[in-house]
DNA sequence: TGCAGGGTCT
């Protein structure tokens, strides 16, 4: 574009073609800021638009979220006499729709000299923009022809509205089914994780192609199916006849963050950099995550300082993912080259920030951050800033002031910040606090019985067996067991998911063979078990290995 | 001029 500029700028008076194709290459580039600003510079050299300007400037005010200009620009359709235009009319419509402004957009489709099948189309979609399919139906059934993309946005719309039975009504109606209609009936069934019918579907369908194996996987990753997500990910590169692209990359990463897989996701890595994602923003961001979550943090760093390209998100993801690896003095310093680069952040870099202090123990320096967020950044605090200050109290073993944080919030402390209490209060073996931060979460969590198995160890710890016994029965009142917590390690090619005491693995014996070996050298080199129970020690000892 | 998927969060 900026070459483009460059020679647009020698011409000493564009005419409107040239002005147009300016406009189109700033539009597609999302510098929709441009498009309004050559538009106003047009109307003052006296360049006339013409029907191609106005669908182009209308789009960048809907893109742009310039509803105001938007307005503005309507009138100047009105003035230059295009009112009537097809093309210019359809994306007022679309503009309209977009604000959310359904009679507006009506008022338009309803003084239409032409209405052709692209004007219904996007007046259906408006009624679906405003959550009103049932208007959209009823457009639907009016409209004098229907062609695959109308058919296909019915069927998206009642799949938005979460009415699945009716889009599978509708799609089983249709004339025509092209690779898009099946993508769309196979999201709908994804995403309401459905996955018996929607796995069904992906065999039956004539064709597919990356959108399909993408709805697929990234049906398995929002469903927390991640050894799906891989499984689906490998049999589409063994399938061979589509290519990942990055959202299936995107996907994958998360995946294999979420599981550990640091080899899957270092092999990512390479094929991204060999099939043109090298300068992909979302790859990066990905990767960041994947690799800071995978405890691999320098290589999360690398991929950091080698992106030309970083948003919003890239400067959140290594802020957090240092935070979480105990290098909060780095996350610190990135926050301050953020703001040189004239970033803005939002309420989640805070989150990094908020977390980098509490695991450094840096409590005035947390307090001031929380301060200059609300000052200088004009970010108002949510539920979870108000989590991170409670357990940076908490953790630096400000109790007191902790559970005076939690009653001057100015919402009701959620389980999350009462079980940060509660983890805080295990450390600094608090019984009065602890007790405090078990009732509320009873209260706000009465199934969940890992609450009542935190109070109990903070019992134990002190010897109190008798209170540990009253709990137990409370416990066991409640009918609900707790679900062991586990763990994953990738080895060899697959990762491998295992839990204290675990015998599922077929090498199980071998495995314990192993711990047993290591424990005795570990004792050997004077390592100290804190645990009471033998059955804990080799909990503790797993669980660092 | 109209239709699909993906990244950060106590």
């Amino acid at each position: 574009m900026s070459r483009a500029h460059t020679v647009f700028d020698r011409v000493f008076k564009p005419n409107i073609a040239l002005c147009n194709a300016m406009l189109k290459g700033y539009a597609q580039n999302d510098a929709y800021k441009q498009v309004m600003h050559l538009f106003s510079q047009m109307k003052s050299r006296d360049i006339v638009p013409n029907c191609f300007t106005f669908p182009i400037v209308l789009k960048s005010c809907l893109e742009g979220n310039s509803w105001r200009e938007g307005d503005e620009v309507h009138c100047d359709v009105i003035k230059g006499g295009f009112g009537a235009n097809p093309f210019v009319g359809t994306t007022l419509i679309e503009l309209y729709s977009g604000e959310r402004l359904i009679g507006a957009a009506y008022k338009v489709f309803g003084e239409m000299a032409e209405r052709n099948v692209v004007a219904w189309t996007v007046m259906i979609n408006g009624c679906i923009l405003c959550q009103n399919v049932v208007s959209a139906r009823r457009l639907f059934e009016l409209a004098p022809t229907r062609d695959i993309v109308l058919w296909n946005i019915m069927v998206s719309g009642y799949i938005e509205m979460g009415e699945m039975v009716e889009a599978r009504k509708l799609f089983d109606l249709m004339p025509n089914k092209d690779v898009m209609s099946w993508n769309t009936i196979l999201n709908g069934y994804a995403t309401n994780g459905d996955f018996e019918v929607c796995e069904r579907l992906f065999e039956e369908m004539p064709k597919r192609n990356v959108f399909s194996w993408n709805v697929l996987i990234g049906g398995y990753g929002r469903n927390g199916c991640f050894f799906d997500v891989l499984g689906a990910f490998k049999r589409m590169l063994i399938d061979g006849d589509v290519c990942p692209n990055d959202a299936t990359l995107v996907t994958v990463l998360s995946a294999c963050a979420r599981l550990g897989a640091l080899d899957l996701g270092k092999w990512v890595h390479v094929y991204a950099k060999s099939n043109g994602y090298k300068d992909n923003v979302f790859v990066g961001n990905a990767l960041i995550d994947m690799y800071s979550k995978c405890g691999s943090i320098e290589n999360a760093v690398d991929v950091f300082n080698r992106m030309g390209r970083k948003d919003l998100i890239t400067w959140n993801t290594i802020i957090g993912g240092l935070a979480m690896h105990g290098r909060g003095a780095d996350a610190l310093s990135l926050f301050h080259q953020m703001n040189n680069a004239k970033v803005q952040p939002d309420g989640i870099t805070f989150i990094g920030i908020l977390c980098a202090c509490t695991h450094m123990g840096l409590v005035k320096n947390g307090m001031a951050y929380f301060q200059s967020m609300v000052d200088d950044y004009s970010i108002e605090p949510q539920i979870e800033h108000y989590g991170c200050m409670v357990d940076l109290l908490a953790r630096a073993g400000l109790l007191a002031e902790a559970v005076d944080m939690v009653k001057r919030m100015p919402m009701e402390a959620d389980a999350v910040i009462w079980a940060a209490l509660l983890g805080a209060c295990r450390i600094y073996k608090n019984v009065e606090f602890a007790e405090l931060a078990l009732q509320n979460l009873i209260k706000l969590e009465p199934k969940n019985p890992a609450n009542f198995v935190m109070l109990s160890n903070i019992y134990g710890d002190l010897g109190k067996w008798k209170d540990v016994a009253r709990l137990k029965v409370a416990m066991r009142d409640t009918g609900f067991k707790k679900l062991p917590g586990c763990s994953l390690i990738e080895v060899k090619d697959g990762v491998v998911e295992f839990h204290s005491l675990d015998e599922r693995h077929p090498e199980t014996k071998k495995i314990y063979e192993t711990l047993k070996g290591l424990t005795k050298l570990l004792t050997s080199c004077g390592y100290k078990p804190t645990a009471a129970v033998e059955d804990k020690q080799e909990v503790e000892i797993s669980s660092s290995l």
